[in-house]
DNA sequence: TAGCTATTTAGCTAATACGCTAAACAACAA
DNA sequence: TTGTTGTTTAGCGTATTAGCTAAATAGCTA
């Protein structure tokens, strides 16, 4: 929780969640759309993922980044539940499903 | 958005929007649940403030702070909903109804 | 007025965070 | 081997944050 609210706190590193929704993105691919240095970005990058929101994969001389949305929908959604209705304090429910995401599936 | 994520990154604060779901408290009552000073608990209270989480209301001689939900949910919901989707950047929606709550209550 | 309670402001220290450049490391190509 | 690209680590400077104590301010009561 702790942890991840901390990597939230940092507008790039917000950034470099939305930009992962639409898949994997490497880690100069990600660093191009930002205007600070590859190693402040190498740092960011460090930040989320030891906080678990983003996983690397290494793919031989460039590593692969992607989203771990359940991490980020475990702590925030659980957070935002207890705010909202004071109930459990561990957030069980908000890791999948958080609501039924629009019309879907229902 | 950049203030409320701000705001939510200290454990301290996070637990005061807790508390504050059941109603307003003073300063002093709120104070009175953390293991730090009142001028440091004063300073988590001028931020949360300054981001719009709560509002304070001067009551002659103690000040009344309650939540202001709507500002918390617009912030988090609107980001939880750019990451899931990138959608709207505004999360209108976000700020009312975020989901039908559980079975909790009923 | 003085005195009491509640809260914030002032001023400080220590720790953390963010950014940079330079250097190192890893994987691949020639 | 050397070179090239991609990425991280090391080291440093500065800004911000969090905590403290002491003092100031605001409102009440006597």
């Amino acid at each position: 929780m702790n942890v991840v609210f901390d990597a939230l706190s940092h507008p790039i590193r917000r950034e470099v969640l939305e930009l992962l929704k639409r898949g994997g993105m490497t880690a100069g691919e990600l660093a191009d759309h930002f205007p600070v240095s590859k190693p402040t970005m190498s740092g960011h990058f460090a930040k989320l993922k030891s906080a678990g929101l983003i996983l690397g994969e290494n793919r031989g001389g460039t590593i692969l980044y992607t989203l771990n949305l359940s991490v980020l929908e475990e702590a925030v959604m659980g957070f935002m539940n207890r705010v909202r209705t004071g109930q459990s304090t561990s957030a069980q429910s908000a890791s999948a499903k958080t609501c039924p995401p629009k019309g879907e599936t229902a």
